[in-house]
DNA sequence: CTTAGGG
DNA sequence: CCCTAAG
């Protein structure tokens, strides 16, 4: 189907602007104009009016203050141009190459590079996405809603964008001011800050629209963003880039999350604003605390109500947890809830306690994405607050958003004249992460942990699933038509989900479904640490709204995965519950393990299938004296034992690290002091693994001979 | 799934 | 920690 052929018009229409602004803005004028009667606007559009408007204050202070109503104009005008800038794919199809593009549309807006890619792009077909935002902007249009709702909604839309972006101080408001006048909308004001954000170089896809002005601003600021570069393409081809989408998307809901979400939830995502990351990564940032600075920004809140939601009820049931060694381990329930839908194979992994264990990541890539788990990610959820109300239209299509959600997207669909089925997703969410901190750790330290957290969940690799009347479509030759998804039906039955990765390599087994590939990351890591013996704060991050907790860079070895939550069950369902808005849509965590199977050897390059390496987390003293404890009374050789008693409640610890640990124990046991590593193990505990060692060896070799001896015995 | 060991 | 072979 094709949802949107008419956005190409105004594409080349509008083009590169070369000369400056006099000729721009009469361009734009006459085209927004245009638009306006076509409906034709997107809803990146108007972030790109955002960021537009911002640069020129920037550039233009004077200008700024009084003429709102002109500047809305201006906005739209630029809107204008970005479409044009913008490719539409005017296809749904699946092929993996409209799902980059949308992506990199997603991300890369703001490039100037990334224009010439988008017009060729735009010469074919458009991207799906970029449908859905044009449908969404058009449906604006047609309801003739005022400039300022619009830029209302749009920034809603867009917010993610500007999350990302970074912050800029003072021009956002400037800008938001302008914009909105005095309405002083949360939403607008975040959307300035977006919009600045996008100057300064996440937003580049703005920049894109904009071209000029985005440059500018991009000399201005930093420069870092490896946008400016000006390879339009290699955005599309990292993983990384990938990774911005998603944050975007979740900048978005943060933004909701102004608007209501005000409200202060777990401790530490109360208070944040929003989290900022920066597109620059595109290389390999987001791998992590690299360049945490640079990086992480800061941070927004942003979050869905349902988020919010969410959090709260986690937060009532996990505080802060004292705890022994050993059993303290939090657990999110949610994340283990829907991993073990997913990783059903997996689920007796530990027969004594499945229920709870978390499954560790490298499991997942065993997972079988093909597991018709259907609703297995995100669902996009239209945040109705998020909308302004009824901004949108008379069809909205119902969002549905996950829990864990990988993603929430607030989409909308109208029904166009053409028979185009028009869209708007508002955002994808990043799936809510779980953190354990101890109180102790740094500011520093949490940073670095939720960006590891987010980068796990990025790198995975995501693709976008449909959803339709709670089902998942898996076969993407039908038309939308086919589908149901047409003008004619009800648009709120229809969802859209992020969904790990299974990569391209499901290609065989789950190339039918639903799906068109997004890089993105997987969803489900949840990163969660323990404090060894302390109180730990427990948070629970979803999407990027709540902010984490870190960790000291020593005291990884403090972070471990929760496992064990005093509730964990109850925290699902609660996370459920509040995905209630949208019932339909129920997310699900899906790896498949048949992209594995399918084709091993080659896509590992981009990591995108394959779970990260877990997370490291040293053993705390605690923990070794526990495991020093089991072995000596259990003895060496039986670490399952010794993971029931000892660890049982260690999700994250599993029999053949508590093997490896006691492996290491006696290997630093026998080793000078100086040459050990790490938090320092007491003398003491190391003697101990000596002598337990030694003891259960002996009884080993005795038990051999025993065996070696009485079997010849038996034997004659 | 567990163990054991090498990497 | 990961991966794999072997039970």
């Amino acid at each position: 189907m094709v949802l949107q052929k008419r956005l190409d018009y105004s594409f080349y229409g509008y083009h590169v602007p070369t000369k400056r602004r006099a000729t721009r803005s009469a361009k734009r004028r006459a085209t927004f104009q245009r638009r306006l009667e076509d409906n034709q606007m997107c809803a990146f559009d108007l972030l790109a009016t955002i960021a537009d408007n911002l640069l020129q204050e920037k550039q233009n202070p004077t200008i700024s203050s009084d003429r709102s109503s002109e500047k809305d104009r201006d906005g739209f005008s630029k809107v204008e141009c970005q479409d044009a800038n913008k490719p539409f794919k005017t296809e749904l199809s699946d092929e993996a190459s409209c799902d980059r593009k949308c992506q990199h549309e997603f991300v890369r807006e703001g490039c100037p590079d990334a224009n010439k890619p988008f017009k060729a792009e735009l010469s074919d077909e458009g991207s799906s996405d970029r449908k859905c935002f044009s449908n969404i902007s058009s449906q604006l249009y047609n309801q003739n809603c005022c400039l300022k709702e619009l830029l209302q909604h749009e920034i809603d839309g867009h917010s993610c964008i500007a999350s990302i972006v970074t912050s800029s101080s003072c021009s956002e408001k400037i800008v938001a001011e302008r914009l909105v006048d005095g309405k002083g909308h949360n939403g607008v004001e975040n959307l300035a800050s977006k919009v600045e954000l996008g100057s300064s170089g996440c937003l580049e896809s703005s920049g894109c629209k904009l071209d000029g002005d985005v440059s500018k601003v991009k000399d201005g600021k930093v420069g870092k963003v490896p946008i400016d570069t000006g390879t339009g393409m290699c955005c599309f081809e990292d993983p990384l880039d990938e990774k911005p989408p998603a944050l975007i998307s979740s900048c978005g809901n943060a933004k909701m999350s102004g608007y209501d979400d005000s409200k202060p939830q777990s401790s530490l995502s109360k208070g944040c604003d929003n989290v900022l990351v920066d597109s620059r990564d595109d290389d390999e940032n987001f791998s992590g605390y690299a360049h945490p600075s640079t990086k992480i920004n800061s941070f927004k809140q942003i979050t869905c109500i349902d988020d919010r939601k969410i959090k709260k009820t986690l937060d009532s049931k996990y505080h802060k947890v004292s705890q022994e060694s050993k059993h303290d381990i939090l657990s999110n329930s949610v994340l283990d809830g829907n991993l073990k839908s997913v990783y059903s194979s997996r689920k007796n992994y530990y027969k004594s306690q499945r229920s709870q264990m978390c499954i560790p990541f490298k499991k997942r890539k065993l997972f079988n994405c093909s597991s018709s788990d259907t609703n297995s990610n995100g669902y996009i959820r239209s945040d109705d607050t998020c909308y302004s109300p009824k901004n949108d239209t008379n069809q909205s299509v119902s969002c549905s958003s996950s829990d864990h959600g990988t993603s929430s997207l607030g989409h909308s669909a109208l029904r166009s004249r053409d028979s185009h089925v028009k869209l708007r997703i508002k955002s994808f969410r990043v799936p809510e992460l779980f953190i354990e901190i101890p109180e102790t750790a740094t500011v520093g330290s949490l940073k670095r942990t939720v960006m590891e957290a987010v980068t796990a969940v990025l790198g995975g690799g995501l693709r976008v699933g449909v959803i339709l009347h709670g089902k998942k479509v898996r076969d993407d030759s039908k038309t939308l038509l086919q589908t149901g998804i047409s003008h004619d039906n009800h648009l709120d039955a229809l969802g859209f989900a992020l969904e790990p990765n299974c990569s391209q390599n499901r290609s065989s087994a789950c190339a039918t479904t639903d799906s068109l590939c997004v890089p993105g990351a997987d969803m489900h890591q949840p990163l969660i640490g323990y404090p060894s013996s302390r109180a730990a704060i427990h948070q629970r991050i979803q999407g990027f709204s709540n902010m984490l907790a870190e960790h000291q860079a020593t005291g990884l070895g403090n972070l471990v995965e929760s496992d064990h939550d005093s509730a964990p069950s109850p925290i699902n369902t609660s996370g459920e519950k509040n995905l209630t808005d949208s019932k339909e849509l129920i997310t699900v965590p899906e790896m498949g393990m048949e992209a594995l199977a399918v084709l091993p050897v080659h896509q590992k390059s981009k990591r995108t299938e394959i779970a990260p390496r877990r997370i490291r987390r040293p053993f705390s003293v605690a923990e070794v004296e526990a495991l020093v404890q089991a072995v000596e009374k259990l003895g060496t050789g039986r670490w399952r034992d010794v993971k029931l008693h000892a660890f049982d409640n260690a999700k994250h610890r599993t029999y053949v690290d508590l093997k490896d640990k006691w492996k290491t124990l006696v290997h630093t046991a026998r080793i000078s002091p100086q040459q050990r590593r790490g938090e320092p193990v007491p003398q003491e505990l190391l003697d101990r693994v000596l002598t337990a060692h030694a003891y259960w060896s002996q009884q080993q070799t005795k038990q051999q001979l025993k065996h070696h001896s009485t079997k010849p015995c038996l034997l004659l």
